[in-house]
DNA sequence: CGTCAGGATGATATCGATAACAATTTCAGG
DNA sequence: CCTGAAATTGTTATCGATATCATCCTGACG
């Protein structure tokens, strides 16, 4: 091999004078690299005057650790994957803050993918994640292409998946029964002396959540003897307020009689709402209308709208939590279901009195 | 080559079994590492027979790439980070959607990381971002905690500020001045023949861009000589819809006079708007109602709200788009600052005439 | 005074890909 | 057929940290 006198280097990197590594920090403080390696974690063994003066050094020349480069030894990539639908929906950002919550103090940082509702582009999403070595991954959802499947279950990283009960988990899940609880709804709602249920959801199955709320919606109505909803499907998932508006004038024309509209989801609900004052109609006296989801804006709108509340924010939690237990023991025990909660909030809008509160 | 009998390992990872590497898949197929490596880029040389090979290869194997190895030696992390405010606003996601999209067959991955309106939870994920080594970094706003900045200038990557106008920019900047899209909503109300204007806001300067648009409130109305406005600050950014809501109520208490109440963003208008509604006020007739931001909920709601629009969907783009040029080029072509545009919108919950829209 | 446990630190191999350059093949054109 | 440029493929070193094991040191205790 050559010696080291002559080819010092002859490509230098342009304007690239800030490529420190911990091998500079140690030579400055006169340890060795490892030795400042330790200093960053708090388990290692360094002794307190070291770590303080590789810390100074630290600080002194600005350095910053490089992950790609200790996770690549390590093995160990120091984050969870977390994919979910939209990033503009206040019940996915309220599991998100779950998860990070839950991660907090364990050394994992969340890094958060958006699939638009689309099964393709979460496919795209976990393969670019899976790339970045992620120690687990948690996904929005039970429905995933053949591809992502396999995938997932090659990658030999705890999978959890969220706000449905999938036939056929992959690994852990955190959710609930969105038939069921839409179902709930219709009980709820039809015990109260409702008949004639209307329902305004999309038009696909992409937003598999949104089907599962239908079909909750539907069977219980034929259960219930109250003959074949009156379904609306409008406009590709997730539905918009917008949609929600147009969506009730349509239902109401074809079925003027309808008692009580149910809706996908509270922004659909609200544009219902909306549409239906704009044209000189009183919710919930001519019309009831209820959401999915408790937003924050049912319980702020004129008039405050019934929806069904689901505890968001634990499930971000317990899917964090459930997926360290997993990368602790080492081994799941068991691939467990976990429950999550949800209710029924009855406001003004399904109001049987009529009289919303002045 | 061994069996499963011959304990070989100590320390045994779990099912373990899939440690799939690029020399596998190389030796699988019978050519080098190397050429595995060209034939999952685009641009490499590789013959289309030997990659279509390989491809096959990593299908049979589901080999997935892996870029912590990668981009250690590449030196290219292939990803650019992002930080807002928050996940769960459309403003932000719109902008988040311009990155996205401008990013899109780059082959750069855009990480995002939300501040919580916090400068310290900024720095936060200032560093845990940099520790991966983004090949860029698109900030919101322009205030930023010292040692924040400190960290951004050594990374000697390109950092773009967004949706405000810094004093002192660290790069490149995308925005608007917050100050002066509040500045002409007053204009154009007072044009209206308004006279006693409201301000409601957040108590702190936490936000920024809620402090510079109070601001622009403030100034506006005094040099219009309107008198000092009347303020109501209320609560910890991001107001909540219902905050707004009280707080209108708290600012018609003290001056019940007043005729046109301007807010720090659509949400707490909204809360004010429905509040006032549920209390039998009509809006505008007896006051009137504006926020900022143009949200979808503004368009919906009853009575449609007047706003300014801001081009939340450029911002990301833009940004994106500076921070490719500046990649590409190498080097900055000086530190550009690039205007986004915004317009009043004028709606039903301003207009004087006093009658929404039947 | 010797021994040994255990903390602190260092030396070296290595993680899995890619840069850089070398070697080989292909093929057009003289 | 030969030559050289371009296309294809291989070899080796390396990116920057950490796992692992070796070494050194301190002090308690028999």
């Amino acid at each position: 091999m050559k010696n080291e006198d002559e080819p010092k280097d002859k490509r230098l990197k342009p304007a690239d004078a800030q490529k420190l590594t911990m091998a500079e920090v140690a030579k400055y403080v006169g340890v060795s690299a490892m030795t400042v390696s330790r200093a960053f974690r708090q388990d290692a063994s360094v002794s307190e005057e070291t770590r303080k003066r590789i810390m100074e050094a630290v600080d002194a020349l600005g350095y910053v650790l490089d992950l790609s480069a200790g996770s690549l030894s390590s093995r160990r990539s120091g984050f969870i994957a977390a994919l979910v639908p939209s990033i503009n929906n206040s019940n996915f950002s309220d599991t998100a803050r779950g998860m990070t919550d839950a991660l907090e103090n364990t050394g994992l940082q969340l890094l958060l993918g958006y699939t638009d509702y689309s099964a393709e582009k979460e496919e795209e999403l976990i393969e670019a994640m899976l790339r970045r070595r992620p120690e687990g991954i948690i996904l929005t959802g039970g429905s995933h292409t053949a591809r992502a499947r396999r995938m997932l279950v090659k990658a030999g990283i705890p999978v959890v998946e969220t706000w449905e009960l999938p036939e056929d988990p992959i690994n852990q899940v955190v959710g609930f029964s969105n038939s069921e609880a839409m179902s709930l709804l219709v009980r709820t709602l039809a015990g109260q002396g409702y008949r004639k249920f209307g329902y305004i959801g999309g038009t696909t199955a992409r937003d598999t959540r949104g089907s599962q709320r239908r079909s909750g919606f539907q069977k219980t109505v034929e259960e219930l003897g109250l003959g074949p909803g009156r379904m609306i499907s409008f406009g590709v998932p997730p539905i918009t307020m917008e949609q929600g508006g147009q969506a009730i004038v349509s239902l109401l024309e074809r079925w003027p009689d309808t008692e009580v509209v149910l809706c996908v989801s509270d922004l659909s609900a609200f544009g219902a709402i909306m549409e239906c004052t704009r044209r000189g109609m009183k919710v919930p006296r001519d019309i009831a209308i209820a959401g999915f989801g408790d937003y924050e804006i049912s319980s702020i709108c004129h008039p405050r709208m019934t929806t069904i509340n689901v505890d968001c924010y634990g499930i971000g939690r317990q899917a964090a939590a459930r997926l360290l237990d997993t990368l602790h023991t080492g081994e799941a025990t068991g691939d467990e279901i976990t429950l999550i909660g949800y209710k029924v909030v009855l406001r003004e809008s399904t109001d049987r009195n009529g009289a919303p509160t002045a």
